[in-house]
DNA sequence: AATGAATGAGTATTCATTCAT
DNA sequence: CATGAATGAATACTCATTCAT
């Protein structure tokens, strides 16, 4: 079928709408009609709003949390390899759902108690698998050693995402970018 | 008198229960209970509870910006010196603060537009100032060279509040922590 | 087949349901579900939810009517005889029938002024066919003949129902509540 | 002030629409339409539909009981007497608040576990002071002795409330049918 | 300055009903 | 006969804001 099945036009317009316009500014009504569909459709696929919004958030988190993993276990690859591929995820994450990382920014201030710890979960499982790639470049002389690898990680990850900016950071050259951020990372800023 | 004023008891109150419970599942009302005041006196001090609430997130971060501006123009400190202090302002505020913080995290999406845009102004604001100190550094040979001064101080700033976890960092050891960024940042991870 | 049809099926979950929890706290869907079908099948047997609630009622209270008005043209019993079958006949109803009870009850009331003039009706027809006992009664002597037939109809069929308590009367003894009550209308309370 | 409150108002309307639609046909909107008010308003005196609705239904049983125990201590009046009174009493309330009758009859299937528990304790209420009056003419020689005095408090009750019906009843002559009645329950029906 | 009663626009959710298959 | 995805009208309730006192 050319045609999207209507949960997915439901997914899509949510994404888009939320993103835009945040989670408590954007109605069901809104995405409903943005999705082609009645307003008790999105009830047939989704059991509410918070549903909805916070199943998209956790879904492409635990993607690219299991990239990130499968990254881990490469043998064939150094640690400054596995960094620089962790980077190169997380950019093209931003890149290609803009909107998405707007919604999760929004999400790290929690509607409900369960899907905040839910996403604190989910940082804790990213940051362990990075955590794990540290350990390996300390072990194998790679990374300094005076740092704590988890606390490395966290930074690492932390830098990322913190340094995405969108009006300083122009996507289009993600190479470039994971780059750069993997040189400061492992080089530092001193001459 | 002892007894705060109304305004600063109703900005307290805010500050609480925004940070705690964020701003929609705030109500005006919560907010007037909890300082001890009328629904309607909040009227009188406040125009909106969208003025309540930026008002303070953007007092908060003119305040740091403010010091940070600060440091930049102090002659008798070398540009690392000046970036140590940047991050151990960082850190302060997350500290003193942990509420605002909670706050500034939501409305770096949150209500409209208009305040969208006031916290790109004020981010802005803040690298500008760090990518002065970075200039500095680069001139005098602090810093490395091959890095756009903007890019870098975009990093630096993001390192900070991105590796901002307070499951994983003990706010209590302020200094330690500032030295721990400090050192990543100035010298990289590789051994 | 011992299977029982759907339609009968979907007749006695509509009056499990309906009797528990009311006309509208239950809903089409679970009707369906609790009698195994899907919830367009409901509208293949029935045109409407109100029909489906109203068909039971009516038809359970006319069948109870036609008993009585049975009861009325018997020729070899004495109208004490008679009103003492009616008082049986409502008991044994209520005891049976608890479900339904409670959902005529409710009907007194409920959705619509159509439904509501429909139960006026029905009422009317069974003090009808009870004031001709009692007008029996009343002309060979059996009865009292200073209140009009109607009259004293309308109080015998209301004190069964009125005086019908679940909590009070345990409606496993209907002879003798049979009696009791019997005895109370004609001797009344006095010593 | 010849101006009712808008609570006064609100109660009013509550109980003129919920009486000739039904509770679940009327809606909040409607009411503080009739009411004259906002539909905020109705939330600034009450916390709930249901609480309206069944604040009204409580209040008024609970009158209605107050002035049977009341009645029941008076000692200058012979059991027969107080019945009669009760009679009356129950047939006053009916006549004046005949849209009342109507919501107790509704009430009678409960929306919420709560009030339905209240309305049983209220019935219980209202038979214990009557069973009392009938053993104090049960102890004094003016009753039979052979019914329980509980029994017959419930037959009592329950016959006026059953028969009152207002397509027979007119209610204009509170005092002929509650001779009427009280005749009937106290001699019986038989010649 | 301060109050709090009153407002009414705004919204998530439910559910009887339809109809293509 | 039977299904269940899809519809959309209907509604209780919230809450920022106003204003007479």
């Amino acid at each position: 079928m050319v045609e999207k099945s209507k949960k997915e036009r439901l997914i899509q317009a949510s994404i888009k709408l939320f993103a835009q316009q945040g989670y408590h500014n954007t109605t069901v009504a809104e995405i409903a009609d943005e999705a082609g569909v009645a307003k008790g459709t999105v009830y047939w696929y989704f059991n509410s709003k918070e549903e909805l919004f916070w199943g998209i958030i956790v879904s492409r988190i635990e993607s690219i949390n299991e990239k990130i993993t499968e990254e881990v276990s490469k043998i064939n690859k150094t640690a400054i390899e596995k960094i620089g591929t962790v980077i190169r995820l997380q950019l093209n994450l931003f890149k290609d759902n803009k909107n998405i990382v707007k919604m999760i920014h929004e999400s790290s201030f929690s509607p409900g108690e369960n899907f905040y710890k839910k996403m604190q979960q989910l940082r804790a499982i990213g940051i362990n698998s990075v955590a794990k790639i540290v350990k390996e470049g300390q072990e194998n002389g790679e990374f300094v050693v005076d740092i704590e690898a988890e606390e490395l990680a966290n930074f690492i990850l932390g830098s990322i995402s913190g340094s995405y900016n969108p009006s300083v950071y122009k996507l289009d050259k993600v190479e470039e970018k994971t780059d750069l951020i993997l040189n400061i990372i492992l080089n530092g800023v001193k001459a």
